[in-house]
DNA sequence: GTCTATAATCCGATAGAC
DNA sequence: GTCTATCGGATTATAGAC
């Protein structure tokens, strides 16, 4: 066990009080990623939130490249993205329920979007991220699809992967509609929707 | 009319080459949007590529904005979405039939992936544009399942307004997952699918 | 219409004092 | 760890010669 692993364990010493100021950076630099994107944000808006100088902000992050990478990583841990396979209720639900919690986090539907599309353009540190989570949740969508088919529980003619990669294209689509018009979609009800269309309702036990 | 119409009806005149000059202008700047995003690609990079310099291409186009603005309006004029209402056959096979076709010209799904997320973000150029094609897309979409489901050919218990909002949509949250996974993902399989679930087949005459 | 020169900012990152 | 000073570069836009 190095010194390091001390200190951190025990949440005190010379760490302690840096790693929670790495968080603060965190915060604030979700919020300007969110509202500017990565090319539109600064690291001198970042620190100006923080109440820190921008080269003391490079202490913590050595570079805007490296914050953002936090910044997504953060976002995982967040929302729970990055392991889809833990959900423990069934697939509605748990997409059902994540959706109206990302909702009411203010910046995290806007930092998704934003990032992601602004990804697909040219060496785009975001990239890598964006491509691998597309990958991970529609095997993993594909399979509680699976699943459900298994169980009688899916539309005839439905095909899990097709289903997987329209959910989370749903998803993504109704996400943006909503951040341009919040009073007229309802990202939810469109959820919904879909799963109306694709999930038969369970068998009742008689 | 006036001097400058008769100069643009006989495409000839003084007019003529400086409109011809302009497209060249907005051919560049299209692919330069589309591959950086409006933040991510400056003037340099459009005069580059017409081989001007950075500030005659103001002379065509007094600010970058106004720049952005214009690709947009020519963006509406090669994929004729400004018009949705104007599409001669049915809803399906003219949405199957846009998807094609867009797919197949060369940056123009990067254009508008990139610059709608990135438009929801503070103050930016596009976000009117944005938001406004939204609201006529869902409105005209609406219409079009409201008639489907005139002719019994809507899947019972579907809300029109609630599939038109959920295929645009899907389209575009298939159409960012297609960017970043070209082989593996399938933007006109994805629309026929979710056609598929709520539209039904054309009673036969019988 | 096209150019050069340049204004006026803003950016990310480095060096080094404290 | 935090700061100031600063480098080196890019950006949009303007002024004015030709």
């Amino acid at each position: 066990m190095t010194t390091k692993d001390v200190g951190r364990a025990a949440r005190r010493g010379p760490y302690a009080k840096s790693e929670e100021r790495r968080r603060t950076i965190l915060d604030a630099a979700h919020e300007v990623f969110a509202a500017h994107g990565y090319r539109g944000g600064s690291l001198q808006d970042v620190a100006d939130k923080v109440g820190l100088s921008q080269t003391s902000l490079l202490h913590y992050f050595p570079s805007k490249r490296d914050l953002l990478m936090a910044v997504l990583e953060r976002r995982d841990e967040i929302t729970g993205d990055a392991f889809p396979d833990d959900m423990e209720d069934g697939l509605v639900d748990s997409v059902i329920r994540t959706a109206l919690f990302n909702e009411n986090i203010p910046g995290v539907v806007e930092l998704y979007s934003v990032l992601c599309a602004e990804s697909v353009t040219d060496s785009h540190p975001g990239r890598v991220y964006f491509t691998e989570r597309f990958e991970r949740l529609r095997k993993s969508y594909a399979r509680r699809f699976a699943e459900l088919a298994a169980q009688g529980r899916l539309r005839p003619g439905v095909d899990p992967e097709l289903a997987a990669m329209s959910l989370v294209a749903l998803w993504d689509g109704l996400q943006t509609q909503w951040l341009l018009a919040p009073d007229e979609v309802d990202v939810v009800k469109g959820l919904r929707g879909y799963f109306d269309l694709v999930v038969l309702p369970e068998p009742s036990p008689n």
